[in-house]
RNA sequence: GCACCCGUAGCUCAACUGGAUAGAGCAUCUGACUACGAAUCAGAAGGCUAGGGGUUCGAAUCCCUUCGGGUGCACCA
């Protein structure tokens, strides 16, 4: 719709003697009498010209050279808008354009060509995944979904660090788990007041007793080799864990990504080294640091440690320049939650200071997620070892509600999730009423077929002028415009949006049009609707993750 | 104390990124199954967009400020 108008503005304005057209924003206004679409480029060319909107708005609209059979009705309205009222015949026209599309509605190629990387997840392999790190992945894939739909070269990206501290307390929680297995009234395991360095959570308990199963009492004694022992079995264990979530969730990624490479690699010295001579690295106190003083930031900050080793910053600094300069991705998308905020600014900087251009990296920031249920907060702490995990979540909804809850709000709000409805599997749950639409129009075909009805695939699609008709045709015409602003915001909450919309349009459709019964012209041309309404649908949902089901 | 996010209907959130009379779902109240699935549809009611200033033709949206909620501010990741 909006394709299809631009043009002819643009030239109008040209032909008002403009030589410099700017982007002519085009709105769906809210109210109908406004008309179909709206312009505002008066408005915004009246400062510049020097004369009154409501004047250039005239011009532009004597300049507009529009097919009236098509567009039958352009007005100048409140302060200068332009209202255009499209007719039926043009509906026909692009429902018919997009239908030939076939199962490619939305698949649009903006991107083409263009490398992206998106990452996400990018848990530790330390335990299991807990239900902000579901949010992360439902944004973080929904996102990779939508590039894809947009066209480019999609890499889902997972980064992981199994090296450091952290995984060697996880193999000391598990050894002390198994000597309490072997001897529990020695109590070797200390509460949180003794030792809070060990993860507590129940799967440590499920590790150690594996290796008591297999070895027995073979590792009591905590050498170096049973330690290691330990923590490579339940670093392996957490990672299939977190792989089979993952599954569950229909995400998989591309690639795991090992922040130890970075040094093995060199790839931390050579970023250390690059950084100073570029002049912003100094020591002092016996640690490295960063003077991101220099780099338009207030604070320096230590990327070296004293005891030599790095901090977090230097890691995450050389694996951005090593997608960006090395892999030679075009736009690098990171998933973080709020508590990664702080950091971003000195990658950012470091970044831009190695040379490379920092407006490929796009960062989406996610707020926390609070569970509640009948009004009540859930607890989902992960001291207590008794988390609600992700796992949790998923067996008790369905990975689709599960999918669905995470991403149909924005991304910067602090997400309510609301468990009382998210079980409801009825009416109120909005996942449902995606999906049956979509099983509505399945159902609807599948009659057909069983009373011997044939779905002609020619239909005359400019029988189509109800009202309801008419509506449900513009929505879905704005399914590919959606995919494409959704590609550009990286906000997957618009396209839950859309489909509640579009699944709105169809129900009402639905009510005030049979299909099954009506002449053969029209009901042919319902169908081609109907089908048109179908592969919008399951597209959305294919793009959200979800399940477009043929039956509920 | 400093930085970032948020504050919109009773509740959970939208608002096409500065547009015209701020919209949905849930909850409340009315209606609609003898034809393709009522997990649906139609309607009612509900608002000084937290408060106060500003910017302009025009502000929920941008700027300043106050107040509330969240998160982060280590030689932890």
């Amino acid at each position: 719709m909006k394709n299809y108008l631009k043009p002819f503005l643009e030239a109008a304005v040209r032909a008002i003697g403009v030589e410099d057209v700017p982007e002519i924003a085009l709105e769906i206004p809210r109210q109908a009498e406004h008309g179909d679409l709206s312009a505002n480029v008066a408005m915004t060319l009246a400062k510049t010209l020097k004369k009154n909107p409501r004047q250039v708005a005239q011009d532009i609209v004597a300049a507009l050279r529009l097919d009236a059979t098509l567009v039958p009705k352009v007005e100048i309205a409140g302060a200068g808008f332009i209202n255009v009222t499209f007719s039926p015949m043009f509906y026909a026209v692009q429902v018919a354009e997009l239908l030939k599309q076939g199962q490619n509605i939305g698949r649009l190629e903006i991107g083409k060509g263009v490398k992206a990387n998106v990452e996400y997840v990018s848990a530790n392999p330390t335990g299991l995944l807990h239900v902000g790190h579901g949010r992360n992945a439902a944004i973080g894939d929904t996102i990779a979904n939508i590039l894809v739909w947009n066209g480019y070269d999609v890499t889902r990206e997972y980064y992981f660090n199994n090296a450091g501290n952290q995984m060697n307390n996880l193999g000391k929680s598990v050894h002390k788990r198994y000597l309490e297995l072997l001897n529990p009234s020695a109590n070797p395991f200390p509460t949180a007041e003794e030792d809070d360095s060990l993860y507590r959570g129940e799967y440590i308990r499920e590790i150690a007793a594996a290796l008591q199963k297999q070895h027995g009492e073979a590792l009591a004694e905590p050498t170096e080799k049973t330690l290691t022992l330990c923590r490579k079995t339940a670093e392996q264990w957490c990672f299939e864990t977190i792989g089979k979530t993952m599954e569950r969730m229909n995400i998989r990624h591309d690639e795991f990504f090992n922040e130890d490479s970075l040094y093995t690699d060199g790839k931390v010295k050579a970023t250390v080294e690059d950084l100073r001579s570029r002049g912003v690295v100094y020591e002092k106190d016996g640690a490295t640091w960063l003077a991101l003083s220099k780099m338009g930031l207030t604070d320096d900050r230590v990327i070296i440690k004293s005891s030599g080793e790095p901090t977090y910053r230097l890691p995450d600094i050389a694996y951005h320049y090593d997608k960006l300069h090395n892999r030679k991705f075009d736009l690098v998308v990171d998933i973080f939650g709020a508590d990664h905020i702080a950091t971003i600014p000195d990658v950012m900087a470091a970044v831009a200071t190695l040379g490379e251009d920092k407006s490929k990296v796009r960062v989406v920031i996610h707020q926390f997620v609070t569970l509640t249920k009948d009004g009540e907060a859930v607890k989902m702490s992960k001291r207590t070892g008794r988390a609600y995990t992700l796992d949790d979540l998923i067996e008790e909804l369905g990975a689709d509600v599960t999918r669905f809850f995470f991403v149909m709000r924005g991304v910067s709000t602090h997400l309510d999730f609301d468990l009382g409805l998210a079980e409801e599997q009825s009416e109120k749950n909005p996942v449902f009423y995606l999906q049956y639409a979509h099983a509505r129009i399945c159902s609807i075909l599948r009659t057909a077929e069983e009373r011997g009805v044939k779905v002609d695939a020619a239909a005359d699609t400019a029988l189509l002028v109800h009202s309801a008709e008419i509506e449900l045709i513009k929505t879905l015409l704005r399914f590919p415009e959606v995919v494409a602003k959704a590609g550009e915001t990286l906000e997957p909450q618009t396209i839950a949006e859309y489909l509640r919309e579009a699944a709105a349009a169809f129900h009402k459709f639905y009510h005030e049009c049979r299909i099954l019964g009506e002449a053969e012209a029209l009901m042919q041309a319902r169908f081609a609707l109907a089908r048109t309404a179908q592969i919008v649908m399951k597209n959305g949902l294919t793009i959200l993750g979800i399940t477009a089901p043929e039956q509920m």
